[in-house]
DNA sequence: GGAATCCACGGTGG
DNA sequence: TCCACCGTGGATTC
């Protein structure tokens, strides 16, 4: 791995939501980080991992069926309540600074449980329907033990890897979706659980 | 030696 | 009809 390793530059600190902390990646993509932004983070990891009826799915890939590496649970915020209340605050703090510049607000929360170091998900984009042109943005909080959470170029190009600590905060935005992958790669390092709640708007996952 | 990365594989569904 | 999607495991690279 001869990616490097981001946080190198990026200035974490300070008023995320002045933008001073966007990070332009090219072609109209660009993410915004913060660190430990969600408060009274330990009890909300525990909280989630208690109350949330976490999902395992089965895919089938070529001849097998497998388990997904990772549990999940996907809610409507529109119509069902929250496994916890601070979900709603969590989305109102990104919708006040972001459903502006969305046009519209976050309203669903996709909930994974990566359990330890062989849980992940693989390079992917988050596109509105699948043959969509349209940019989104997708709010991404971590909470429990530090992932990296890597971007590539689609097409190829030098990687970025994100360390997502306890409490912290990434947004994707612009094309970002489009013309970035993202992924949580798997590690033999150990590592305890995360949990991600990724913020969207309308019913994608 | 160990960890990370790359790549091929193919059924599914939009 | 077509093609993007995605998890694994072996090979390769770091």
């Amino acid at each position: 791995m001869c990616d490097i390793l981001v946080p190198v530059s990026v200035p974490v600190q300070g008023a995320l939501f002045e933008h001073s902390e966007r990070r332009e990646l090219g072609a109209g993509a660009w993410i915004d980080m913060r660190s430990a932004w969600v408060d009274d983070a330990d009890a909300l990891f525990d909280a989630l991992l208690d109350d949330v009826a976490w999902r395992a799915e089965r895919r089938q890939m070529y001849d097998r069926v497998l388990d997904v590496p990772r549990l999940v649970s996907f809610h409507d915020l529109l119509t069902e309540p929250p496994p916890n209340p601070a979900i709603t605050r969590l989305r109102r703090r990104l919708n006040d600074v972001y459903a502006g510049e969305l046009g519209e607000p976050f309203t669903s929360a996709g909930l994974c449980l990566y359990r330890d170091g062989a849980d992940s998900v693989a390079w992917h984009g988050d596109t509105i329907g699948r043959s969509s042109t349209e940019d989104t943005m997708v709010a991404i909080v971590s909470l429990g033990a530090t992932r990296v959470f890597a971007l590539r170029p689609r097409g190829g190009g030098q990687s970025l890897r994100l360390p997502q600590h306890h409490g912290d905060l990434l947004v994707m935005g612009g094309s970002c979706q489009r013309t970035w992958e993202h992924a949580v790669p798997k590690t033999a390092l150990p590592r305890g659980p995360r949990i991600s709640i990724q913020f969207r708007p309308r019913d994608v996952r």
